[in-house]
DNA sequence: GTTAGCACTCGAACAGATTGAGTGCTAATA
DNA sequence: TATTAGCACTCAATCTGTTCGAGTGCTAAC
C-alpha cells in the first residue's frame, strides 16, 4: 500500500495529538482539529489503512487509535519538525554550562538536573572512560598504613581518586619523586594507548622505588582491562510518575527499578558515545523494564577526545522534537563554550 | 486517663498488626490473633479509651483503627522489642564493612544500598562535613590555564578535590612547593580549627607563592563558611512505590521529589551528626512533603572525628525495631572493623 | 468489671443501566 | 471514482442501587 501525503498528514496528526493528550484519537477529532479538508468517514478509512500498514494501533474495538513503535520511527525518521526552543530555555542552557565549565563533574550533574527540569524527563548521563582521555598530570599522595591514593587529571578537565593497595607505602617525598617518573611515562597521552608491558619492563631494571611503581602500573593495567568503570548520573527519576502511562504501579516500578542499576544505564547509553544523535522507541531497545519508553541519546564532546553520553528517557509518547532540540542546544553550547576558551 | 498494662498490650498489638498488613485492626482481630484473654468488647472499650488518648485513629466510622503519630511515638519509646537479625543478615553487613573499608566513598554508597536492600525502605546517607576531619596531606596540582586542583586527604580516608581559579597559575615543581608548606599548615588538623587570618598574615611576607598560597587559603576560608558543602547519597529510592500508603500518585510523587533535593535531604538528616540514634515520626519532621513517612538516622564515625550520619526513610508504619537493629549492627561493625585496623 | 447481643454505620464489591466516543459498512452524491 | 452522510454496532467509562461484612457503640445480663 502507497503512503501518501494524505496519509502521512493524518498519522502527523495523530501523533501530535497523542503526544499532547495521551488519549486515542478518532476520526472525528481529526476532522475537527485539523483543516485537512477531509470528512471524518475518509479520514476513517485512511486510518483503517495506517492500522494495516502497523503504524497505528486500536486499544479496542471502540477506542481511537494510538500510534504503533512503527508509527513513531516513520514520524521521527520523516515527519518531525525541529522545534525552536524559547529564548529563556536557551539562555539558561548557555548560563549553566558558562558558569560550571571549570568543574566537568558538577557540569554534568546540573546539566542533567537542567534537561530534566525543561523537558520534564529523566536524563541519564554517562561520564567519558577516564582510561581513553589525556592525561594532563598523575600525582601520588600518602593515603593510609595500607595504600597510597592516585590522583589523575586529564586534559578535559576531569579529576579522579584511585586508592591503591600497598605494603609499607612509601613516604611522601618517595611518592613525589615517582609521580614525576609516572608524569614522564602517561603526560599528554592516554591510558589505553600506553603500552604497560613495556613499561613494566623498564621499571623492572629500575631499583624499590620501580618495584612499587610497577604496582602501580599492575593497578592501572586492571583500570583499562574493567570496562564498566564509568559514573552515571540521573536526574528528574520522579518525572516518570507524572504520565498517565505509568500510573500502573508496576510499570512505574520496573521503571525505578531499571534506573537504579548502574549496568542497565551503561547498557542503555551504550558504550561508543557516537556523537549522532539516536532515537530509540519502546521495544527497539533491548531492557525489558522500559520498553514502554524511548530514549533520545547523542556522545558529547568537551575537548577533542572526550567523550560521554547523555540520554533523556520518556515514554514512547514524549516530545521528540523538543528533546532533540535541546541535545542540540547543549552539543552546541558545550563546543561553543569550549572554543571560546581556548581562544581566550 | 491511666495507661494499664492492658492498654499497652492492646495498643502493641495494633501496632505490631498494622506494621505487618498496612490493614485497620479491628476489636474482633485483637481478640482472635492475640491471646490477650478478652472479648472483643472490652478490647473495644479499651480501644475507645486509647482513641480518646489520641493514641490510636479511627479512618472511618465502620474502619478498624490506626495507630497516629502518638502512638508510633509510645511504641518506639516503651513497648518496642529490639529485634535480633538473622545470622545471614548480619554476615551480609559485616563482609560488605570489611571488603570496602579503604574506600570511603564507595564503602557508603555500597552501605546505603544495603541497608535498602536488607529493610526494603530508602536509605539516605550523609558524608562527613570535610572541614571538621583532620588533614592527612593536601596536593596542589595543575589543572587547566586558569585554575589549580587542590586534592585534599583526611586521616579518615576521605579524598576529596577542588578547582580554585588563578591567573596564571603556577608550574608543577612551584606548585610542588606550595603544597610542601600547605602541609606544614595544616596536616594533623582540621580546617575548622586553623586560625586562617594569622596563616595570612604569615603568607603576606612571603614572595610570589605566598601570594598565590592567599588565594588557595581564601578559598579554604570560602569553603570553612559555606556549610551545606556535603554529599547525600540515597539508594533504594523506588521502594516508596512498595507501600501501600503511597499508591496516591501525589503523595508518592512528593517523596520523590523530597529525596531528589539535596537541600531537603541535609535538612533532614540535621547538621549535628550526633551519635545517638534518633526516630522522627510522621509529622514530628518540619518537611511537609515527608509526613506520611518516619525516618530513623544515627551519626555514625569511622575514626575518632569523622561524623555522618544515615537515614532510613519509610512509611510511619515501618518496621522500627529491624531498622533500629540494623543500624545499630552497623555502627558495630564499622567501629570493630576500625579497631581491628589500628591493632594490626 | 466483663461480656454477649444487637442495632447501626459505612466502605468495598458487584451488577446492571446509561452514555458517548469511536468504528465499519453501505448507499447516495459530486 | 473518490468522498461523504447516515446508521447500526461496540465497548470502556461512568453512574446507580444493592448487598456484604467488618467494624463500632450501647445496653443489659453475668
Amino acid at each position: 500500500m502507497l503512503l501518501s501525503e494524505r496519509k502521512l498528514k493524518i498519522l502527523q496528526a495523530i501523533i501530535n495529538d497523542y503526544i499532547a493528550t495521551a488519549e486515542p484519537i478518532g476520526s472525528r477529532t481529526i476532522a475537527k482539529k485539523n483543516d485537512i479538508g477531509l470528512s471524518s468517514a475518509t479520514i476513517r478509512n485512511e486510518m483503517s489503512d495506517l492500522e494495516d500498514m502497523g503504524l497505528i494501533i486500536q486499544p479496542h474495538a471502540s477506542a481511537g487509535r494510538v500510534p504503533s513503535d512503527k508509527g513513531y520511527r516513520l514520524y521521527v525518521d520523516n515527519l518531525m519538525n525541529r522545534k525552536e526552543l524559547s529564548a529563556d530555555q536557551t539562555n539558561f542552557l548557555y548560563k549553566l554550562i558558562q558558569e560550571n565549565f571549570d568543574n566537568i563533574e558538577y557540569l554534568m550533574q546540573e546539566t542533567a538536573k537542567a534537561i530534566s527540569f525543561i523537558t520534564n524527563y529523566t536524563t541519564i548521563i554517562s561520564e567519558p572512560q577516564i582510561i581513553k582521555l589525556i592525561v594532563k598530570h598523575i600525582q601520588l599522595v600518602p593515603y593510609d598504613e595500607n595504600s597510597i591514593a592516585m590522583i589523575l587529571v586529564t586534559e578535559s578537565k576531569m579529576i579522579k581518586n584511585y586508592v591503591i593497595k600497598m605494603q609499607s607505602p612509601p613516604e611522601f617525598d618517595v611518592l613525589s619523586n615517582m609521580s614525576l617518573i609516572l608524569n614522564k611515562i602517561v603526560m599528554g597521552k592516554n591510558l589505553v594507548d600506553i603500552d604497560l608491558s613495556l613499561v613494566k619492563n623498564e621499571l623492572q631494571t629500575m631499583g624499590e622505588e620501580g618495584q612499587a611503581l610497577l604496582k602501580i602500573i599492575d593497578f592501572i593495567w586492571k583500570m583499562v582491562l574493567s570496562e564498566s568503570n564509568v559514573e552515571v548520573y540521573t536526574s528528574g527519576v520522579k518525572n516518570i510518575l507524572t504520565f498517565p502511562e505509568f500510573s500502573d504501579f508496576n510499570k512505574a516500578k520496573s521503571v525505578f527499578q531499571a534506573l537504579e542499576e548502574k549496568d542497565i544505564l551503561i547498557t542503555l547509553l551504550g558504550k561508543d558515545h557516537t556523537e549522532d544523535l539516536k532515537i530509540i522507541i519502546g521495544n527497539e531497545n533491548s531492557i525489558e523494564q522500559i520498553k514502554d519508553c524511548s530514549l533520545i541519546k547523542a556522545g558529547y564532546k568537551l575537548g577533542d577526545e572526550l567523550y560521554g553520553t547523555i540520554g533523556i528517557l520518556g515514554p514512547t509518547r514524549m516530545n521528540y522534537a523538543e528533546v532533540v532540540s535541546v541535545l542540540y542546544e547543549i552539543e552546541k553550547n558545550l563546543s561553543q563554550t569550549l572554543r571560546a576558551l581556548k581562544g581566550g
